[in-house]
DNA sequence: CGATTCCCCTGATAGC
DNA sequence: TGCTATCAGGGGAATC
């Protein structure tokens, strides 16, 4: 599922495409997805306007467009965004389709149907709601062990569920946090403002070392991720611990083990994560 | 404050 | 063969 470094791959694979590229029409074949503004007026609201920039901010994308306009994504589960010849078949999945000044297509699929599309004027873009929420960026000056140590100290509950939790940080989601307490040998159960000070330092190198990596490797190809360009990602080879259940883990050997943290399947081995 | 449950949705898989 | 149950989960809302 699309996380930080999914959909900052997105973002790269899309934006020397894009940008400077007009929007000529839209074909809407499910409309579920726009939340605003009504399905009906998106095509009108959106024509003739010009791709100037594409952000990512947590797991959103941000297109800005001419005429003040940005167009606000999220993929969820199993959204995509593809760059594709419009002679290219296709996927059955396909919801939106638009139409570029070059000939080309920017296309969105979705499988669950689970993603978001909002087209707002770019004044109303800091308080869109989830958006504006979002946390602290994780790749960003601002995320230090000093902020970390802090913000922990009065979080009373796992310190996966605050991995999770985008109004603190944002972008990590269930695969990265799994991976990311295993780099940091720290259980994901543990009460975060029982960490030492110790492990604050360890799961701080661990977040910025595994989402840089999977950046690297554009991205994590578990189920449905592609990239702009349709190519799947590679980190899904690096993986240590999600979706291993029972498999040796790399460092010790002992069976990576499974339980559920706020509903999600949460991978980790026992032995290099222990319980405290 | 935090934990839990439900909901949106479809496909893969397991069990009968 | 084909049915049904279960699981996967990001995020928001409702409930406890």
């Amino acid at each position: 599922m699309p996380e930080l470094p999914e959909v900052e791959t997105v973002k790269r694979s899309l934006s020397g495409k894009l940008i400077g590229k007009e929007i000529r029409d839209l074909e809407i074949y499910f409309s579920g997805n726009i939340r605003r503004p009504d399905p009906l007026l998106m095509g009108e609201m959106i024509r003739g306007k010009k791709f100037l920039g594409i952000d990512r901010r947590g797991k959103y994308l941000i297109f800005t467009l001419s005429e003040d306009l940005a167009l606000v994504v999220h993929l969820r589960m199993t959204g995509q965004l593809l760059y594709v010849d419009a002679a290219f078949p296709k996927d059955k999945h396909t919801h939106l389709v638009f139409s570029l000044s070059d000939g080309m297509e920017l296309r969105y699929a979705d499988l669950r149907k689970f993603g978001t599309f909002d087209l707002i004027p770019l004044s109303e873009l800091p308080q869109l709601k989830g958006l504006a929420q979002l946390g602290v960026e994780p790749l960003s000056g601002d995320f230090t062990v000093q902020w970390l140590d802090q913000m922990l100290q009065n979080k009373n509950r796992s310190i996966k569920n605050v991995l999770l939790d985008q109004t603190i940080i944002a972008g990590i989601g269930n695969i990265y946090a799994d991976e990311i307490l295993y780099e940091g040998g720290i259980h994901p159960e543990t009460i975060a403002c029982n960490l030492t000070e110790d492990q604050v330092r360890q799961l701080w190198q661990a977040t910025v070392k595994l989402l840089n990596l999977g950046i690297e490797h554009r991205g994590t190809s578990i189920r449905n991720y592609v990239d702009g360009d349709g190519r799947q990602g590679g980190f899904q080879e690096l993986l240590k611990v999600y979706g291993r259940r029972g498999e040796p883990c790399v460092r010790c050997g002992s069976p990576i083990g499974k339980t559920m943290v706020q509903g999600r399947g949460t991978y980790y081995c026992p032995n290099c994560q222990p319980k405290v």
